[in-house]
DNA sequence: TATTAATTGATAATTATTATCATTTAGTTT
DNA sequence: AAACTAAATGATAATAATTATCAATTAATA
């Protein structure tokens, strides 16, 4: 994981290059994405702004997330049922783990998936850009909840 | 790639087993998806079916493709722009290869991915029940056409 | 402080999918 | 072979997530 303010600071940076605005709102956005705690979907930010800006509209959550996702500065998680998650505070392509019971998603260590893409581009005569891995199951938690 | 028409029998027999009716609709459908050129969506295999079938609805597509989906007999690919591909050659997890040109999907030959899952259990504490493998990039077809 | 283009909030439009329902039909029974 | 019945179909309305629109507001600069 890496440090939120950093990730937050370069979020920041990459936005003046582009000469894109601060504003509150945005500001907001990018402090929670720049921690991505469990990966959060636009709504999940919504709602966690909902304290410190009653007033905002989602419009602005999905413009903000949007804008940053085109800077290449979040990795968006797009899954069949339709919902997209975020990852700003790693926005390069890499593994995640995924309960189907609460939905949590963590990030695992990986050593050997380098070779994988290696292997892949060979076979495929693919110019390989990019990835997505992701592993479903139920976490240690949900399990104990179980019994 | 399996045989076209050894899947297209075993998701007869799983739909006969369960009691569903054999429609010249359903049978179209899931000739498609036996074969699963290229991984159609919805919409593609709505497309092939004008010509043999011109008042066939679209909602029958869906309720098809769903229905064999239940039965674990087709593997859906979401992406993160709300589209889906289906995979009904191969219903079991595996890698894809995805041309962002073309929109083509391949299949690659990948050994190295069931040592993957154990690992990922061991850190994580996760019972691992499924995964998700994409690649994308461009595939040699669409590199020449730049040229 | 004034200026201006970007951003915001509210909401309408869009789009893929799902639900509804009257009609039709596959599979079974007589 | 005709009748029966639950399932399936076709047409379309409803839904839900996302995107577009536009008047009002505001950040950044002069």
């Amino acid at each position: 994981m890496a440090d939120p303010e950093e990730r937050f600071d370069s979020i920041i940076k990459k936005l003046r290059e582009n000469d894109h605005k601060l504003t509150p709102q945005r500001l907001a956005v990018i402090k929670i994405l720049a921690r991505s705690e469990g990966h959060p979907s636009v709504e999940k930010i919504y709602e966690q702004l909902q304290d410190d800006f009653p007033t905002m509209s989602l419009a602005t959550v999905y413009r903000n997330v949007m804008l940053i996702k085109s800077l290449g500065e979040v990795l968006e998680l797009g899954f069949a049922d339709g919902s997209n998650r975020y990852d700003g505070n790693n926005p390069y392509p890499h593994p995640h783990v995924i309960c189907i019971q609460c939905n949590k998603i963590i990030d695992p260590d990986l050593a050997s998936l380098r070779d994988m893409t290696k292997e892949v581009a060979d076979e495929t005569g693919f110019e390989i850009l990019t990835h997505r891995l992701d592993f479903f199951g139920i976490c240690s938690n949900c399990m104990a909840e179980k019994v």
